[in-house]
Formats: structure tokens, sequence, C-alpha cells
DNA sequence: AGATATTCATTCGTGTACACATGAAAGTCG
DNA sequence: CGACTTTCATGTGTACACGAATGAATATCT
């Protein structure tokens, strides 16, 4: 009876998340995708990876993972390479080209952050972004307990 | 070189999304997904709308809805018929089964927004929610201008 | 070493999510 | 009324997103 979609967390999230791809889709060069710059930002944070560990590193399942890779691939961003060390791997890392690209896209990313937080003060986004942080974390609020 | 990915929203809003939908998938009875409890908790708040309203009315758009609705009538939740004053239209509605359905999910939809909310206070929850609604919703903070 | 378990990459199937195109039906305006 | 525009439903194509299964390679443990 008392169920109001609208103010759903989930829901919010939804719409949020969806303001925000609209943004990034409308500023971003050649329709590239939130998950395909994460990819790209990831490996120009930390260098070559497997292609799993790319996929942990930005909350990317090995499915989806495979898809992104893949793609990037034939843009010609990123190449793959087998790992010498263990026939399963595959290595993942920024070409020439990605490089540039991502040092590009980088000013973009934050212009479209900037204008997904717009709505909000700079001590709401601070607080916003550290209780997002917490949600997707899981993080249980320290029962109090005597211990610690 | 100072752009963090973990630090973005659009990172932090897909993260969060894809943990509340985790715990949905948990605890929703045979794969009910999120958009489609969404589109039965409308129609059980609103009643009965054409499907490209009722797409609206959740933030879906007309591409998605189509599929969306035909899930729910193979589930026999919803039911479609011909409008007959708009011959354009489809008018979805729930059936008793979906009725009864959505009285059964209500209870848990609100115990997965409790588990997404979990890791925050009281207070920061009311905060988050609302201003997860300002970023959906883009609304711009009244620049101080002299009118008004 | 040998049996067992785990990891990695891949494939398949299903379900959003959206841009774009199309045809039918309304609505609008001169 | 007739031309123009908008709305509605639908279809196509692309891109996540994830569960489940598979086979090869590696790790672990006795």
């Amino acid at each position: 009876m008392t169920y109001q979609l609208d103010e759903q967390v989930g829901f919010l999230l939804r719409r949020a998340h969806q303001r925000h791809t609209a943004l990034f889709a409308e500023h971003m060069p050649a329709g590239l995708t939130p998950t395909q710059f994460s990819a790209l930002a990831r490996l120009n944070e930390r260098g070559p990876m497997s292609q799993n560990l790319l996929g942990r590193e930005i909350a990317v399942d090995a499915a989806t993972i495979k898809g992104v890779v893949d793609r990037l691939v034939t843009r010609g961003l990123v190449a793959v390479a087998p790992d010498q060390e263990d026939l399963r791997r595959v290595t993942v890392s920024l070409t020439e080209e990605g490089v540039a690209f991502v040092a590009e896209c980088i000013p973009i990313a934050q212009e479209v952050s900037e204008l997904t937080l717009a709505p909000l003060a700079d001590r709401e986004r601070t607080q916003l972004l550290a209780d997002l942080d917490r949600l997707a974390s899981g993080v249980q609020p320290e029962a109090r307990s005597p211990s610690s």
C-alpha cells in the first residue's frame, strides 16, 4: 500500500545511472561507451593485465569483458597477446593509439562527471560519492560491539 | 593524470546499481527482474495504461518496454488489449494473478531496498535518495539570480 | 606424482537499454 | 477538407550484463 516506486533506491539508482549514460553518450566521441572507457582508463592507470583481471578491475564479468575487449581491439585502441607464463591468459594492453585516445577522453570524462553532479553543491557531491561507494561495496556499518 | 576511475560518479553509480540488482535477483522469486517489477508496481499504483505510457512511467523506452510487457504476458501477470478510442494503442493491465503476485513481491522489494541501503544510517539514506532524485532529474541548482 | 580444485577464456541464452526506421492512427493548422 | 506533425507500436541492430556450461591450464594438497 505504502509502496512508492519513485522512492526506492533501485529505481533512483537506475534513473541516475541512465542520465549519466545519456550525458556520456552526448559528449564522448565516436560512440565510446562508459564500460569501454572504464577499461581504457584502467589500463591507463595500472598497465597491461589479463582480460579477466581487467574485467574484475572494472566490475565486469568474464563474459562481458570479452565483448568489450573485442570491440576495443577492432577500434585499434587495445591489443591482446598470449601470456608466456600462463597459457590460459590473454594480456590486454593499450596501443599507442589507445594511449593517445585515453588522454583525449579523460578531460571529457571529467566534464561528464561534472555535468552529472551539476545538481549538487560541492559538499553534497563529496557525501554522495562516499555513500555510493559504501552502497557498492556493501560495507556493513560497524555494529557497536564491545571489542575495538 | 589525476583521473581516478574509482572516484567517478558514473562508475560508482554503475557499481551501486550492480549491487542492488544482485540483491534483487537473490531475493525476488522466479527471476523477476527489477524492470519487470517496476512495470508491475506502476500498474498497481496507477492502473491500466498504454504500453508506451507505461514505459515512460518507469523510464524505459518504447523498444524496451515491448519486450518487458511480452515477458510479463507470457508469465500471465499482465494482459494487453487494443484501445477502443485510439486504434494505435495497446492497453496493459494487471491480471488477477498479477495483482496477487505484486502483493507478494512488494514486501520483498522493500526488503531489497533495506538491504541495499544497509551501509547507511537513516539520515544518510534520506539524503542519498534526495540527491539521487536530483541527479536523475538533472535539476539545475537555481543560480543566484537577482530575479526571484 | 596423482587426484582434486581453481582459474582463465570462451560460448550460449536471456534480458535490459537505446538509436533508428517504418507504418498506421491521431492531432493540428491553414 | 487536406497537408503537416506527432504519437504509438513494432522491428532491427548494437552493446552491456550475468548465469551456466565447457575445456585447457594452473594451483593445491596429500
